[in-house]
DNA sequence: ATCCTAGTTGACCGATCGGTAAAATGCAAG
DNA sequence: CTTGCATTTTACCGATCGGTCAACTAGGAT
């Protein structure tokens, strides 16, 4: 057990790093096999197809991120728009990490793979939509609690959090574009003035 | 020099539709001259390379776009802050007639490029910067204008244009995450909300 | 001692990848 | 009529793609 364990992760850690700082069609199977120390064959005895491997990576991705810096920014006990803040600071940081260590700005998985696979493949979107969907309500639980508080006069928090979410995803992308992660340190705040407002109909 | 232009130009238009409609390296050379009716020996007596190619329908998007409706949007002759209003409400029906006649949302071209290919290849991510970076100058002319208007507050009108050039592509990034254009609906207008601050040194 | 099964190996599949080179074609200028 | 050049065709290159298969190994259970 500790062996089919300590291979199936072998795989998934070699495919991290490598789906994040490319892109899925770049990256073959023959490539993480030969980072892992294994062969092809034990390959497909772990993972049916390629995509299982990127669901499983997409997996893995979404666990460190949600029980990591995002738990700690979405942390009940800050008032509920220095979460906000504290999660733009933990995204700078994190990619700025990255740069440092990578020499590049390679963004979000998420949003990376989104854009590249989800007019091909209904399955890997649906993964990906519900992990934004999470984020989404990260932000709008939080919004609802800023207008209970009275931080912020009341609005939309369902579309005000999406927008959000979607303004994240837009830095980080142009950022990815100038390969420099500042601009996340120069833009990340303004997304406290984002707002939808309440329909009133 | 006609038939010339004439297969040159054929193969863009072959390529154009199948990079927007899927990525970069899931589209193959030999798909490309199929559907422009040439064989490969020919395709690459126009284009060195496919990155070559790219290069071009880059150009073509970008021609087609800054001469088509974001030419109209930006029209001088419109009261600034409803320049941005034409925008979104273009963009938005562009990505919808594109899922009419697709069945999907496409998205960015350039944004999908951008997350596919700027950690690997810096002369694509230069010419793709080069797009956004006149993006972002439309809106802060348009910015700037509004200002002097007395129309908005004064605000740092650079920022503020990468924050609405960076909103308006993560909008359509979770636009297509969801292959719902109505996304951009909901959720554009409130591109006029973002604020950058202009700091006081 | 035997059987079963999870794991692993290495050879192999057809298809496709981006790209090359030489020969053939067509056309225009001299 | 011939030369020269741009264009096009055809055949081909080595490499890699995702995926399969049969044989082998190693333990644990009976």
């Amino acid at each position: 057990m500790n062996i089919v364990i300590d291979t199936r992760s072998r795989i998934i850690a070699a495919a991290k790093p490598r789906f994040h700082s490319r892109s899925y069609a770049n990256v073959g199977i023959q490539e993480i096999c030969e980072s892992a120390g294994i062969q092809k064959g034990s390959f497909y005895h772990f993972f049916p197809s390629k995509r299982d491997l990127i669901v499983a990576v997409i997996e893995e991705f979404a666990d460190e991120w949600a029980n990591g810096f995002v738990a700690e920014a979405f942390d009940p006990a800050l008032p509920p728009m220095e979460r906000i803040d504290y999660l733009i600071d933990a995204a700078y940081f994190w990619q700025k990490s990255i740069k440092q260590v990578h020499g590049r700005m390679l963004g979000c998985i998420f949003g990376n793979l989104t854009l590249e696979v989800s007019t091909q493949d209904d399955i890997l979107r649906a993964k990906l939509l519900a992990i934004f969907g999470r984020a989404k309500s990260r932000f709008m639980n939080t919004l609802d609690e800023a207008v209970a508080a009275g931080t912020i006069a009341p609005l939309d928090t369902s579309l005000t959090a999406e927008a959000m979410l979607a303004y994240l995803e837009g830095v980080i992308l142009l950022a990815k574009s100038q390969n420099d992660p500042e601009l996340l340190y120069r833009l990340g705040p303004a997304i406290k003035t984002l707002r939808v407002e309440l329909t009133l109909s």
